[in-house]
DNA sequence: ATTGATTGAGACACTATTGTCTCATTTTTG
DNA sequence: CAAAAATGAGACAATAGTGTCTCAATCAAT
């Protein structure tokens, strides 16, 4: 495939250029890659001596990103621990990469790396939604699809309600679970399963 | 501003150009002028001859975007109906549009008219929401903000269920209600209030 | 301090897309 | 059917972004 880097990377210029590159993509898809090395402060040459192509750059932190998050949602997963706990546990850990996370659907639904990695996601999730209905805490009746989709939804607007400075990054977690599990009417409030 | 275009545009053409847009341009942000003449079955010239600049296009259907949803969000708002009736007309009105909607969100975050109808938007549902915290449907506490962006995703997410076919446009602003105010848990029943 | 490697700056060719224009063809209107 | 208008097809210049390269300056490690 593409030949290894001739010039090895300073740590500090990866992460320049990781997070320039995400925090740009998310707020515009066609930023350019000059702009990215500006907000990255790092010369345009220099990305391209690491990313021959806009597409491997995408491709590269696309991998990072899915990576951190799989790492992060299998946290305290616990088979012993019950379900909403784990859920609480994958909320607390993924929310605060929102910004990954967006990346991710933004930019990079059509690598085949990323795909794959989100896969191995899904399935984590797909097994605690299951936990969760066998636990009675969901109702089996509900497609687990719009469960997961849920969750995700949960994650990206949580990430959002911390990143706007209006939730507290465990009262984002805690509102997730209850809005996923008991929504939001007045005399809902959670009751675990004794 | 923008001189009026020299030439009348036949109905059909817009439609076509319209569809074929706002199709494109949610699969893939950047698609070109000449993928969305194609698409359209329209000469690419006749995309300029109506709207002269690829900003021109995309604001256009903003704006014919906001409308729609702005339009649909007001359907079956009688003051008189209860709340949850009123967020269930919402749904139903509105769910069905849910790709107008992504492609506000992906294309048009930045154009001045779009904001100010999205603001619109935004004043009924918060509307809707401070009826629903009154009627004792929400509780109070949750912030604002976060039932409304809980609103937002789910219209998302019904709008998708439906286009993938596991969620017929009934069950989608049914499970859209439930999920928000009772959540997913097994014995959350619907109980209106009396 | 000196050596070796990484980086910044800029020039360069190349490509894709945009936006304009013209003219033949098709469609609509009367 | 005839006139007017809208469309399709293609040529065209202009622009913007990509990817490559070179050379001087800067940084890191011994």
């Amino acid at each position: 495939m593409s030949a290894p880097p001739k010039h090895a990377i300073r740590p500090a210029t990866l992460e320049a250029i990781v997070e320039a590159a995400i925090h740009l993509l998310n707020a515009n898809a066609g930023a350019t890659m000059s702009e990215i090395a500006a907000q990255a402060g790092v010369g345009r040459a220099t990305l391209h001596r690491h990313f021959q192509t806009r597409k491997d750059l995408i491709r590269a932190i696309g991998i990072r990103c899915i990576e951190e998050m799989n790492a992060s949602v299998q946290i305290g997963q616990d088979a012993g621990k019950p379900a909403v706990d784990r859920l609480r546990s994958m909320f607390r850990a993924v929310i605060p990469l929102g910004d990954r996370y967006s990346f991710l659907s933004l930019e990079s639904a059509d690598d085949d790396s990323v795909r794959q990695g989100y896969k191995v996601q899904l399935r984590w999730v797909e097994a605690l939604v299951e936990d969760l209905k066998k636990q009675r805490e969901i109702d089996p009746d509900v497609p687990t699809r719009w469960v997961v989709a849920q969750i995700d939804q949960l994650v990206w607007t949580a990430w959002n309600g911390t990143s706007e400075g209006y939730l507290t990054p465990d009262e984002a977690s805690e509102l997730a679970v209850r809005t996923l599990i008991h929504g939001l009417h007045r005399r809902a409030q959670p009751h675990y399963s004794s």
